[in-house]
DNA sequence: CTCCCGATTA
DNA sequence: TAATCGGGAG
């Protein structure tokens, strides 16, 4: 879900939200970081012979702390508020009333964002929701007909798991509420399902995209490869800690609006941001901030 | 883990 | 020409 104000250069690159000047955090760059990506340690079972080596396998990725939590919380629902956009797929209505319209819409739009830039796809799902305006709507579709709404989109295997996966919907009789329950579903994998589930559905699960890494790993000036998969799970770890105890956060209580706004300003957070944010990111990690981040790179 | 899809860039 | 990007399938 790529929710930016600014136009996009490239297609599927969360670098388009970062400006020209984006550089991928460099591997093994951080002084501080004991070990990184290519320290071949694979004896992380049974074997910890060195004492420093046994307490986290990512050194320079720690949790949140409470306080910090509260700030980057309070400082995306700030962004969120002020400068997000409405976008065709996002109803700001309350959500009471048809979640599973909403969930289809996002399913929709998630799948098409995907491959392809936000300008072209607000076009793309709009002629699509028109044509099947819900899920048994496209069920009742066949395979020629969406290929030819896709055409243009690329990656036709994604629009056949689309509608695969409406069929597989519809004749389950409802639609799946919760993340575990929507990773069933044909083209739904873990960041979809959670997309979903979390806001249409209302349930804190944590959503990790291309975007959210680099929300998190600027955030935390990480610099261990997020193709590794432990650096992977931690930053999902990242973000569930940044949606667990939500009524402690600024807003009066837990609500869908909060959950939701989170989860999209992670998701779609601009690189703008990112500057604005630094002067609290140097409060929460000052040492790695100084070493790490600066502004230009944004 | 590897492979996949396509536009875009190096 | 080859690498890159990302979410999902196998």
């Amino acid at each position: 879900m790529l929710l930016s104000n600014s136009p996009l250069p490239h297609q599927q690159s969360f670098k388009h939200l970062a400006g020209k000047n984006f550089k991928p955090t460099p591997k093994n760059s951080h002084p501080l970081s004991l070990m990184t990506t290519k320290s071949k340690s694979k004896s992380k079972k049974t074997l910890t012979p060195n004492p420093t080596e046994c307490t986290n396998p990512i050194p320079d990725i720690e949790d949140f702390s409470p306080s910090e939590t509260l700030k980057i919380r309070s400082s995306l629902l700030r962004w969120y508020d002020e400068n997000h956009r409405k976008l065709p797929w996002r109803k700001e209505t309350n959500h009471g009333d048809d979640d599973e319209g909403r969930a289809y819409a996002v399913w929709v739009s998630e799948v098409m964002l995907q491959q392809t830039r936000v300008q072209t796809v607000i076009g793309y799902f709009d002629r699509w929701m028109e044509r099947w305006p819900t899920v048994q709507h496209l069920a009742a579709a066949d395979l020629e007909e969406v290929n030819e709404m896709w055409a243009g989109l690329g990656y036709y295997r994604r629009a056949r798991f689309l509608l695969e996966g409406a069929k597989a919907v519809v004749e389950g009789g409802n639609f799946p509420r919760t993340a575990a329950a929507l990773r069933g579903v044909r083209g739904i994998g873990e960041y979809t399902a959670g997309a979903i589930a979390s806001i249409a559905f209302n349930e804190a699960v944590p959503v990790v995209d291309g975007n959210v890494i680099r929300v998190i790993t600027r955030l935390k000036a990480i610099s261990a490869n997020p193709k590794e998969t432990a650096t992977m799970k931690s930053i999902w770890n990242q973000n569930l800690h940044l949606l667990q105890d939500l009524e402690i956060s600024t807003r009066p209580s837990w609500n869908w609006e909060q959950l939701c706004a989170l989860q999209l300003a992670l998701i779609a957070l601009p690189a703008q941001f990112l500057i604005s944010v630094v002067h609290f990111q140097s409060q929460v990690s000052a040492k790695k901030l100084r070493l790490q981040i600066t502004p230009q790179r944004f």
